[in-house]
DNA sequence: CGGGTTTGACCTGCGC
DNA sequence: GCGCAGGTCAAACCCG
């Protein structure tokens, strides 16, 4: 059976990383207090959230995947000048967007991302359009894999997203008591990495930056055994 | 014994 | 070129 948590105020927000630490644009969306939550864990959390914001689409979004697609997709459909403006749902749950202008590349890199997925683009392409912007930008500038970030209240560190990681390093990073901790997926040839760490000025939220795109269906959701369409809505 | 974690060393990018 | 900081490696260690 699902537990829940006790927390009258769990902010939850879906963002999208900054150069380094990614503290700067969000999607912040408090869950209200009377709301159940499900045991921690990214997609099964953010399922809770795009449970409580349907008026985003036409349909309940069904996904982790639909929904961030559905946050991102419409701000990126606001302009530019809008950027601070609320975002409000019909049930009037979406509370806030605030997106910094500091980070535009990156930006761009998960509009771009969203945009080659829609029209049925391939990663690759997405990741070659960011390529060069970066090059642009940069003389020299490694490609990165696509990142998304998840800040979450949590007394754990590391949440249960269905997928098995592997721990490969820790680093003290400046300025900050808490350590950031450096994960890998287990399954062979997936080199989907997550980073997480502490919010500096609030250690009771988590942050965790996933880098890349699984190729495989999570571990849990096969042992839970779901049907494999379902599962496929599911893979970052 | 196998798989995961810890942790110091090493590598790399970047600013000065 | 140098130093700093983030990221990764890998040997040692731990645990079931």
């Amino acid at each position: 059976m699902m537990s829940t948590t006790s927390q009258t105020s769990l902010n939850h927000s879906l963002f999208e990383e900054q150069d380094q630490i990614p503290t700067q644009m969000g999607f912040n969306i408090p869950f209200p207090s009377n709301q159940a939550f499900p045991p921690l864990g990214c997609h099964q959390s953010l399922k809770s959230i795009s449970a409580v914001v349907p008026s985003l689409s036409s349909e309940p979004t069904s996904s982790a995947a639909n929904f961030a697609e559905t946050l991102f997709s419409t701000a990126v459909q606001r302009p530019r000048e809008d950027l601070t403006s609320s975002l409000v749902g019909g049930g009037g749950q979406l509370l806030s967007l605030n997106r910094s202008r500091v980070n535009p590349w990156a930006w761009e890199e998960v509009s771009d991302c969203l945009m080659s997925k829609r029209m049925g683009g391939d990663d690759n392409r997405h990741l070659g359009v960011s390529a060069m912007k970066m090059k642009k930008m940069k003389g020299r500038r490694k490609v990165r894999e696509p990142r998304f970030c998840f800040k979450t209240m949590s007394d754990v560190d590391v949440l249960d997203d269905g997928y098995k990681w592997r721990k490969y390093g820790q680093k003290v990073v400046k300025n900050t008591q808490h350590p950031r901790s450096y994960y890998r997926c287990t399954q062979d040839n997936c080199r989907v990495k997550k980073r997480v760490e502490r919010l500096a000025e609030d250690p009771r939220m988590v942050i965790t930056t996933y880098e890349g795109r699984h190729v495989h269906s999570p571990s849990n959701e096969l042992e839970d055994s779901q049907s494999p369409s379902e599962l496929s809505s599911f893979f970052w």
